[in-house]
DNA sequence: AGCAAGATCGGT
DNA sequence: CCGATCTTGCTG
């Protein structure tokens, strides 16, 4: 079953912890692959000094303040593309960033392996047919350990256990 | 208009 | 530890 928006319109501390063990799936031209999500990051607010939203809108982050259930794509060091799920209702910039799926560990190569890029940008993940989330029966426990890649921020936002790690 | 820096990764 | 590589957004 597809997650909506019902889902994703949560806080984003609700939502990142609640996409670990959950399917990814991905529909190419043929063929459709699906993945388990094993690794994200929460960004939350203009006030989280880690989060693209700490300068307010630009036009790179301006999906973020849409409401949950976009997707949310930048390149970073102009070479990974960054997969995000934006989450919460409109206004509240906030998005979950995809690290790890199962058979692939790191941001940068899962884009690569399902060819995510700039064009999914603000793809809206409850009516896609490229790509969409489904529920998973099974239970799933996860860690959590502070952000990765983020020593910009000051704390506490450098420190903020929000990395949630599947529990093999 | 210019420029520093980046939510990474793979090779030394 | 270092370089790749280029868009973004801050600064002036």
């Amino acid at each position: 079953m597809r997650l909506t928006g019902e889902f994703f319109c949560r806080d984003v501390l609700e939502v990142a912890p609640d996409l670990i063990g959950k399917v990814l799936v991905r529909n190419k031209t043929m063929i459709q692959s699906r993945y388990l999500i094993t690794e994200v990051e929460a960004y939350r607010g203009q006030e989280d000094e880690a989060c693209h939203a700490r300068f307010g809108p630009t036009s790179r982050n301006a999906i973020m303040y849409d409401s949950g259930g976009k997707i949310y794509v930048y390149l970073v060091y102009g070479i990974y593309w960054m997969f995000n799920i934006v989450t919460g209702g409109f206004g509240m910039p906030q998005a979950v960033l995809i690290r790890g799926i199962s058979g692939y560990n790191g941001p940068g190569k899962l884009t690569k392996a399902l060819e995510i890029n700039k064009d999914l940008y603000g793809e809206d993940l409850s009516v896609s047919d490229k790509i969409w989330v489904e529920q998973h029966s099974k239970k799933h426990r996860f860690i959590q350990t502070s952000r990765v890649g983020i020593d910009y921020a000051s704390e506490p936002w450098k420190s903020m256990p929000w990395r949630f790690i599947l529990q093999p």
